[in-house]
DNA sequence: GTTAGCACTGTGCCCGCCCGAGTGCCAGGG
DNA sequence: CCCTGGCACTCGGGCGGGCACAGTGCTAAC
């Protein structure tokens, strides 16, 4: 498939459909675009384009529409994605730029990355790896009962109360602490566990029970902090793309509210040179996404961003849109 | 309307356009419900329920369909709502007994619910009033900067990083936080600003600047501690719902994703003698969910759980679900 | 390789038709 | 006074025919 012409029809039919929503026949095609052929030249191409799988016709006398593996080389054909406008620039930074805490620039984003798009957006919460222990506080809560909160890098604080056998002394409080600090500070999350395990075994008897105890809590809350998770917005914006055309609401949904599922998949999507990453169709195995596209990238260490939308859908936006999205969180988490 | 009768006709009326989902006839009632009399009285009985608003015929020669109020007079005519049966309640009790945190136990009850309702679930986060400061912790992190550490009861652990203008001494430190937990450690979240402001007041300048950034920073967190969010599970059983009658999926998502007006709207639901409320279609004021009815009911000191989903839905059952899991809810929060 | 022209085909739409479900009402009977 | 059987009426929905239209594929000519 390197014929040039065919390949400017096969974009102008997807422009034009994602455009109208309307299969898109031949005459409408040269009134619209300067192909500089006739009408009859384009029917002998799009029959070409057909041969190849590209487009189809919804029924025998009808215009075409791309199939997913169309919009695939609509998509490759893509050479660079273009910038946002500077208006919309502004608009980011300025929204970003005052969030308070992790869960406030996760939610504004995901908030933010649906209104651009008119699609869902899911943005998955900043990756553990590299997450390493800032600190670990342990308070007295009297009758034998502990707090112990985990304090990692990435700001997702976790914190669990623990009930001691017996009671313990101001003096051991602060010794078992220590060592939970020793043990576990400056290390990655991952690694929490088995440090702990080493501390514990490493604890004189009359300690021992108590930090065995705390110890498994602050594993626990190290395990949990490390496990993904994912924010997600625009769920309305699947009403107004279903309404029309294909793609029914239900699996794209359930899809949606399966966060393992979705975070599979997201971390599977390896992005190319232009920076992202595009599933479309039957791309994404079979399944409740296999009448939906994906548009996603990654930002910072390895977490991603992405929205969720319709095969039909504006791809160059998209794809500018989640790329300048993913550049900000990158940026603002970093620093 | 004391009419035994035909209230009992209105009850089946709704009973039955729930569970078969088209009008009801006088034909298919008197075969459906044992009413002992004809289906001509019936269809007295009809054309007077329909004369006081309850039920309506879509046109005009098709069964009728209950009204806002007649859903309404139906639901208030259930005098108590049924228990849930044992397999349900040690389902619930399972699952809900073995989550870690409090993000955990709002995360599983907001997809139970939405299971076992099939409905769209919503919870809000526990209520912030008689929620207090159980503990700060502000650690150094070197080069002038410190993290401060905010623990309420509520277990919504918050933190944030402060820039100090000049680094502190160790025992300054100490002092420091010494003389923040000494103001705020066992305040309300919302007296915590307050209790601040009069902690900086009172402190001499060496360490003047140092308290007003933290305490700021700690007031800013409590701020957001108090504030209401909530979680919400199962938008995929809105499009089996909106699928076949009515009831258009999109404004509904819209109003879920607004999540400050739902919050609104759960707070204004007064719950009956009954333990529930229920606000029916256009009682929900003009508005997206003007054609959706929502079920909720309290749960801890001021807490709010609840479902949405179309007027035409189960009331008994959802009802009792809705109870049952604030019920559960409360007992878990409160141990 | 491109173009003009033409026959062909399937869709959507409108129209008229009939059928059936369900009603409202009336007159008769307990 | 309330209930019932009966009957005429009405509308919605399904079915089939006819029409217009959009868009195709093909062929012959340039």
């Amino acid at each position: 498939m390197n014929h040039p012409r065919r390949l400017q029809i096969l974009q102008a039919i997807v422009e034009d459909y994602v455009h109208f929503r309307e299969p898109v026949g031949s005459k409408a095609l040269v009134d619209r675009h300067r192909l500089g052929v006739s009408s009859a030249t384009v029917r002998n191409d799009m029959a070409a384009l057909e041969e190849e799988g590209l487009i189809t016709a919804p029924h025998t006398s009808s215009g075409r529409i791309p199939t997913d593996k169309g919009y695939r080389t609509f998509v490759d054909q893509i050479a660079a994605v273009k910038p946002l406008s500077g208006p919309e620039r502004r608009a980011i930074q300025r929204l970003l730029d005052d969030a308070a805490d992790i869960d406030d620039v996760m939610e504004r984003t995901v908030r933010l990355l649906a209104q651009l798009t008119q699609q869902v957006a899911v943005v998955q919460y900043p990756h553990a790896s590299g997450v390493t222990v800032r600190h670990v506080e342990v308070v007295d809560l009297g009758v034998g009962r502990v707090l112990v909160v985990l304090i990692p890098t990435n700001g997702r604080v976790a914190q669990r109360v623990v009930v001691l056998r017996a009671p313990l002394e101001e003096s051991q409080l602060l010794e078992l602490r220590a060592r939970v600090l020793a043990a576990v500070v400056g290390r990655s999350l991952t690694a929490v566990p088995d440090a702990l395990a080493l501390m514990v075994a490493g604890t004189a008897p009359p300690l021992q029970p108590a930090a065995a105890a705390v110890g498994e809590a602050v594993g626990a809350l190290a395990a949990g902090g490390a496990e993904h998770r994912m924010v997600m917005a625009g769920t309305a914006n699947l009403a107004r793309a279903t309404g029309d055309f294909h793609l029914s609401i239900g699996p794209v949904l359930e899809a949606l509210e399966e966060q393992v599922v979705m975070l599979r998949l997201l971390s599977e999507m390896e992005q190319d040179a232009r920076g992202v990453a595009v599933r479309i169709g039957t791309e994404n195995a079979e399944g409740p996404l296999s009448e939906a596209a994906v548009v996603a990238t990654g930002y910072g260490p390895q977490s991603k961003v992405g929205v969720v939308g319709p095969m039909r859908m504006d791809y160059p936006s998209t794809m500018a849109a989640v790329r300048a999205v993913a550049r900000y969180l990158s940026r603002i988490l970093g620093g």
